[in-house]
Parts: C-alpha cells; structure tokens; sequence
DNA sequence: ACATCCGGTGA
DNA sequence: TCACTGGATGT
C-alpha cells in the first residue's frame, strides 16, 4: 500500500515504522500487527538470531502515535500517562485542547458588589420559585391537552420560528440560537410559561402553598436523583426520607408570612405614592 | 511531506484527513489540528451554519484510531476503556497481545461440603441485614411505604434471585443475580401495587394522602417518562394517563395577568421617569 | 445565561 | 454511516 500524505497536521505514525531488513525464513514474524485488544496499538514479535538466547522470541509494542515500547509496564505509562503525569481529565480542557493551568483557584479578595446580581441568581439555578426553567419534552408526552373551540387561535405549540440574533462571527446575521429567556419574555402569554401553575395570592392561599411546596419538593428530589452516588458523601445508606407533612399550622405560618411581605409591599408602594405627589 | 507506507497493518489515520478548501480568513476550523495535550489525538472546531444554534461552535476530537469523539466524557472512554471495560492491564497478556479469558468461575456441581460457604456468601453479595447495596436513587426517592400484613402471597414473578444467565462462552450458568428484589419481596407481599401511597393516618390523614398521592404520583410519572422506550417491557404503550386539561378559560385567565402585571409596570416605569426628572 | 453533552435526523 | 443540529442538562 502506497500512501502520500500531504497534511503537515497528520500526526506522526509513520516515523517509526521501521523498515524491515530483507525477509528471512520468518517473514510471519516482524509484521505489524494490529492488536485487538488495544485500539490503535499494533504488536510485533521479533526472534532472536545469535547470542545464548536465541530463538527465544520477543514482543514489541507500537502505540498508536507510534512510539515502540517493548514492556506492559511501559504500555501502562502510555495508556494512562501524559508527560509523565497520570492523565487526569478533569484538568483537560475540552475546547481548547489543553490542560488547565495551575489556576490556584483564587477567591477574589473583594466579592463586593455584584453587577451581575442576576445572573448570580441564575447562577443558584433559580429554583426557588415555580417550574421556571423549561421542562424536558419527554415529561409532556402527550399529557398536556389544550381544550379549545376556537380553532382560529393559531399557536397551540411552540412557535419556534423568527429570532434576530447577531451570530458570534460578530455578523449581523439572522441566526436563532438557543435562547431561554428571549423566548419566555417574548412570548409570556398563552403558551408554555404559562402551563405552570398560578401563583397567585388569592383567597385559594392554602391551595397555593400546598402546590408550591409539591413542586419544590419534586424539584430537590429530581436534583438528589440526579447526583451520583459519589457525590453523596457520607451517605451510603439513604437517608431516612418521611413523606411530606405539612400542617395547618405550617401552612398558616407561611401565610403569615407572606402577608407581613405584602403589609411592607404595600407600605412601600404607598410612599412612593406620597413622594410621587410631594 | 511525502511518506511511503508499506505495512498494511498501518493503521489508517490519513484516510479521514479532509483535504481543505483554500484558505479563507478563517482557517483556523475545520482544520484537524494535533492536541498538544493528547499524543495522537487530533482536533477540529467546527461552526453551526445554520439552525437556532447557528454561530456556535463544537469541537470534534479523533482519536489516534481516527474514531471521531464529541465529548470530554467520549474521550475519557476511549482513553481509558476497551469494550466498555474499564482498561485493567493486569489482566492484559502482554505476550499475546489479548485480554485474558474470563475464567468463567464455574461452580462446582456439588456444592457439598462447603469449606468455603463464607466465600460462597460473598459471592452473592449477602451483605445479610447490613446496608444494602446502594439502591438506584430515582426509585426510592420518593417514600415507599408497604401496607400489608399478608405475608403469605408470594413473590409474583419479579424473584430474579438465579437466573439462568448464559454468559457469553454460550454456555448457560447459574449465577446469582440481582438480588435485591427477592430481599425486598421477601419482606413484601410483593403487591406492586403497595410499592405506592403511604396512607397516614391521624387526624389528617385526608389532607396527608392527597398531597403524598399527588406527590407520588408525579413521581413516578416522571420516572416513567425517563425511562427509555426498551425499558418499558411489555407497557408498548404507556400506562394511562390522564391528559392534563387546559382549556382556552384558563389560559385567557393567565394571559389578562400576565397583561395586566405588564401594564403596572410600564407605568410605573414610566412615572419613575418623570419622577427622576422632575 | 451559557457551556456541554449526546440523541435524533436526514442525506 | 456520519455530519450536523436540537435541546436536555450542568453550572
């Protein structure tokens, strides 16, 4: 086989490919072959000629960048070893190719004030009210059914059409993107925000608080589920979990409290009203 | 660079090298460049062209085989798994070049005299009473609570205890497996349909079933739907489920809060302005 | 919000 | 099969 290569960025595998001496009566022997076991590495088993030893026969091992190496200890280093060092992923960095610098993970001495406060919050992935963030398609399998008679209401699914967004060549392009928050600000009415629920203060109160809770509670159990068990440090047998008790009193305890925060809602409000008029 | 290969045992990385088109300003993609980080791995970034996602880029790694691999998780594979094992060299024969055999731990067909019934007991994982093994988190996280006193009942066919596993030499042995839940039918009347609700009882008990019934019921529901099609044996379809009803009321209801909210605060905005100027 | 990962899809 | 994107998920 007869390969030109032209491509300076073709990774060198072809510098160690020895060429053979002239065949003897072992031709079977010296030939690459690939190993099966290990992708990418091909073996060669070489009989020794002269000496005390010969006839004995040896392996070699190629590794798939080409690198002979002629011990399992030595495969071992290559398998697992990057210059020396173990590799280690969780220092690799995917995009750029490289390995993170010894970035000593400095805490900002100031964490003072905090422009982005928002993306702080989302940074607390936001969990604390209702279902914000977007639910995985497959939860609503054919369970949301919109009963309507008015057939001229055009958008019952997702309209996932239009978007002006400068693209990141930095060309004002029209090119959509995965976009969260535009989608959900643009449109608020009629469509999937909305299949929440309605938190909303009314007489139902109770009713809201016992949703809300459910919710939350299915939230941090879905989370919990979805940690690995090593990240359940500490606890290898579950913890005891008991179901869900929510008392009245409990209820009314919240519902204090959320009226207090209306009271100083409204206090606010109405100073603004008298400052708006002074 | 031109180079002459004549072993056909080569492995074939320049097959998968796209020549490129001439340079345009952005070179820098779709070019396979050689990770400094990774002997033998190359790279390329590639940008969506189209699409929502358009102006992002991925980045596309290729293995010293020349398999293409999409992820930091892909490469962890291929660097340090064979065949989905986890790459353990001890039982790597260095001088054939294959994966030892798995010496099929037969058992003897006399289980006689067992001197080494405590090894036997390992074997099937009895951890006898102390902390099972670490249940999968998704079906306990909820509360599981079992309502019976008929322990009579037997194990309705989910007793997975022996199997008749046929390993993969073909032939059918006996093996302990999955025992977990043969222990938790054991313990059981083995009524899937107690794997449910938790009925409380005390004054009240009404309000506690809701809330856990709903509760648990969003759970599995939830679990289901992870579930991928395969895993659902015999349930082709998916159990019935009550279509979650919302009718054109309710979202017209939403829509004139939403509408409402809006308006409230585009004035207030507004008068804020005034305000700041006056 | 954005990064990452991987399943789905169409050629 | 494979390039390419959608969109679910992590952070």
């Amino acid at each position: 086989m007869e390969v030109s290569i032209e491509q300076e960025t073709q990774i060198e595998v072809e510098q160690s490919v020895e060429t053979l001496p002239e065949s003897n009566g072992l031709v079977e022997e010296k030939v690459r072959t690939p190993c099966e076991a290990l992708p990418g590495w091909t073996r060669v088993v070489v009989t020794r000629k002269r000496g005390n030893s010969a006839g004995k026969s040896d392996v070699y091992y190629y590794s798939p960048t080409g690198k002979k190496v002629r011990s399992k200890p030595d495969i071992e280093k290559m398998l697992f070893q990057t210059d020396g060092e173990v590799k280690d992923l969780s220092k690799f960095d995917y995009r750029t190719g490289a390995f993170v610098e010894r970035t000593t993970t400095r805490k900002r001495k100031n964490p003072t004030s905090n422009t982005d406060a928002y993306g702080k919050d989302l940074a607390d992935f936001s969990m604390a009210s209702a279902p914000f963030r977007q639910q995985p398609k497959k939860l609503f399998n054919g369970s949301v059914t919109v009963v309507s008679n008015d057939l001229n209401s055009s958008t019952n699914g997702l309209d996932l059409t239009f978007k002006n967004v400068p693209n990141r060549s930095g060309m004002g392009l029209v090119s959509p993107r995965q976009i969260y928050w535009e989608r959900r600000l643009q449109n608020m009415s009629g469509q999937n925000g909305l299949v929440d629920f309605d938190v909303c203060c009314d007489a139902n109160g109770e009713f809201q608080s016992l949703l809300h809770s459910i919710v939350k509670t299915l939230q941090m159990e879905r989370d919990l589920a979805n940690k690995k068990p090593q990240e359940l440090e500490g606890n290898h047998k579950k913890p005891t979990k008991k179901p869900i008790r929510i008392t009245k009193a409990d209820i009314r305890k919240q519902e204090k409290q959320v009226i207090k925060a209306r009271r100083e809602l409204a206090k606010a409000v109405a100073e603004y009203e008298v400052l708006k008029y002074s």
